[in-house]
DNA sequence: AAAGGAAATTAAAGTAGATTAATAGCCTTT
DNA sequence: AAAGGCTATTAATCTACTTTAATTTCCTTT
């Protein structure tokens, strides 16, 4: 059921009782989108949480010379969005299209709110989410001025080999911070050093 | 007093009450730390989180070539250290060093999971800090990625006019991602376009 | 006021990665 | 199987930024 796909996720944070875990099951709604589709658009207010319960997706932003900037995928199991837009309900800077067929979990701003009040542990799962994903960003920029981008994305490559062979080619480019050309071009070293 | 501080700083988030506001200035001790001694030096599993009453401090990341890497500056009223370290109590990655004499209030890691089973509100503070700095941390990618490092410099004097005049140069270039000897060509440039 | 060291500037040469543009491969639809 | 539209490759030229190295300015100590 879709609503033991998330529960199971908090409960890995966090213990939660049979009525406390109802509780939170009810604050979620589920949605499906269509390839294409956009969860939040720039300019709009993030008006939810969003959790992946199939498909994937991409966040990006989108400069002022009209280019897109992938801030980051998401999958199965994976919370996306504008956190920001959320958390303070102001209009959002990225936006998070699906790339597929996505289903989601989702949970409005005041439900949120209400969750918090009913099943305070929740506020506990947040933070711990957000701990991680906070520090999974701090190495990112580290990694970004510190290492080229051929290291970067044969790092990318070992830790996300699910996302490199279902996401395309240049949205990885984007997601490293270089254009699909350069990225084409470090691939085929990679190829030849391997010949050897 | 020291206590005011740090729980002012709370208060501006959530709501204690005067006895939660006492449980929460016990859990927090004070320390003293001269220029150039470090907070958490990487490798050590940071035990404190840590907060600034005065001074300033750096975190660096040092890369295998022996290059530093600012991450992060702090001054009054702000978090610093290695959150992903203090969270997993695992080695830290980073290095937090003093750039001048510094006081923080300081919290250990038994204490922090005391206070949250005492005040389980002060779950919601750290969620609510965390919360903005992973904003701070995604929108500072999409920058490092989609602006230019003149661009990057004149928004980082905007944003935190305290810190250009406090820091040496070369640590701004070294946050910025680029070469102090670029910083001061990009500065010349910035000084050169001022005198028309 | 001199000395010494750290911080900042300047300039020349070098490089990682961008840009442009052309071509090729590969799905999907008909 | 042909057509059309994305996606990826390749190669030439270009540029933002690095590296190296020398010089200068600024701060601190005596």
């Amino acid at each position: 059921m879709k609503t033991e796909r998330i529960l199971g996720h908090i409960r890995q944070k966090i213990h939660l009782t049979d009525e406390e875990g109802a509780i939170v099951s009810q604050s979620f709604k589920f949605r499906t989108y269509l390839k294409g589709q956009y969860i939040i658009q720039e300019r709009d207010v993030s008006r939810y949480q969003t959790f992946i319960l199939s498909g994937k997706v991409r966040t990006f932003y989108l400069d002022n010379k009209g280019n897109e900037h992938i801030i980051a995928f998401g999958i199965e199991d994976w919370w996306v969005g504008d956190i920001c837009s959320f958390a303070t309900q102001t209009p959002a800077e990225f936006n998070t299209q699906c790339l597929e067929k996505t289903t989601v979990a989702q949970i409005s701003f005041q439900d949120m709110e209400q969750l918090y009040r009913d099943v305070p542990k929740m506020e506990r799962y947040v933070r711990i989410i957000i701990q991680a994903a906070y520090g999974s960003m701090s190495k990112r920029i580290v990694r970004n001025h510190s290492m080229s981008a051929k290291e970067r994305y044969l790092l990318f490559t070992q830790t996300y080999p699910e996302i490199v062979q279902r996401v395309p080619q240049y949205m990885i480019a984007s997601y490293l911070g270089i254009t699909k050309e350069f990225l084409s071009h470090i691939r085929k070293q990679i190829a030849e050093e391997r010949k050897n």
